[in-house]
DNA sequence: TCTCAATGGTTACAAATGAAACCAATTTGG
DNA sequence: CCAAATTGGTTTCATTTGTAACCATTGAGA
């Protein structure tokens, strides 16, 4: 009888290991400040950029409009980003860290490398490099196949 | 000042990638049978063992115990399995597929299969080999730390 | 110019999820 | 032998999420 093994499926592996990292890294922004993740994707992506509007969030950090749209609420509430409307176009409004967000993401970032410094730290230099590779090589074969659309 | 790359930063490649994935073989069994991912897993997990407890299933298939309960439920409902009361252990039940389910299974194993051969096509010899072994030396390495608390 | 489609963004609603409390059965240690 | 801790599994509740509908504004074509 033709049965799959779970355990060497690829798509199960990879959602395993991504969920047990993240899970893992949450540590850094969850247990530090009550972020969820897409407010940290958002408070990264500014940190990052500057200035953004929502919809340049969302296809950077790959997230769904609504869930930007809660995070930017968010991160405003609690005083960590302003909204400035744009002039020409009145639907769009551009996103920038306060001076507290900039703080919270300038606090953040050296927590975040050292994450994944310690986490590469546990692989020897042909298992980083494969690690590393792959995941480029399927987001490449991901990115190709999604424009052939 | 001190940044991070969103774009290269190995949590964040590593979840999107899982999800974009994931999400393009949910098609598999949601949009064929309607399936939830905990239900596929709850599945895939009894066609490949024949019997288990909801415990492990949890432990094969890395979900919460609460998703297993729910997922067991619902294919109990739509009569895809059955449980059968331990003889011993009062507390536990031991969860098989009805021949509904096994049938089922059988219909989307190819399927899994193929769906992971095609996404593997897309790369090339080394790239495969890159991220199977990447992964597998990842998930060592996170097994490994979790041993050590 | 006027209509219709598209776009930026928010909201409403239903479904999925996680944490913690819970129940029942079992094991442990005194 | 019995109280307390543990275990298998379910349920409740609050939070998160996705889909789709929505509002306002802009752009494109007749």
């Amino acid at each position: 009888m033709d049965v799959l093994e779970l355990e060497s499926f690829l798509p199960y592996r990879l959602y395993r290991l991504a969920d047990a990292v993240s899970r893992e890294f949450s540590r850094v922004y969850k247990d530090r400040h009550g972020l969820t993740r897409p407010e940290w994707r958002t408070l990264a992506g500014l940190g990052q950029h500057g200035t953004m509007t929502a919809t340049e969030l969302g296809e950077q950090s790959a997230m769904h409009k609504t869930k930007v749209s809660r995070a930017v609420a968010e991160l405003e509430r609690c005083r960590w980003l302003i909204r400035t409307p744009d002039e020409k176009d009145r639907r769009v409004e551009h996103l920038t860290l306060t001076k507290a967000g900039l703080a919270a993401y300038r606090e953040m970032v050296p927590l975040a490398k050292a994450f994944e410094r310690e986490l590469l730290a546990r692989l020897s230099t042909g298992e980083r490099a494969a690690i590393v590779n792959g995941v480029a090589a399927l987001e490449a074969a991901l990115g190709r196949s999604k424009k052939e659309l």
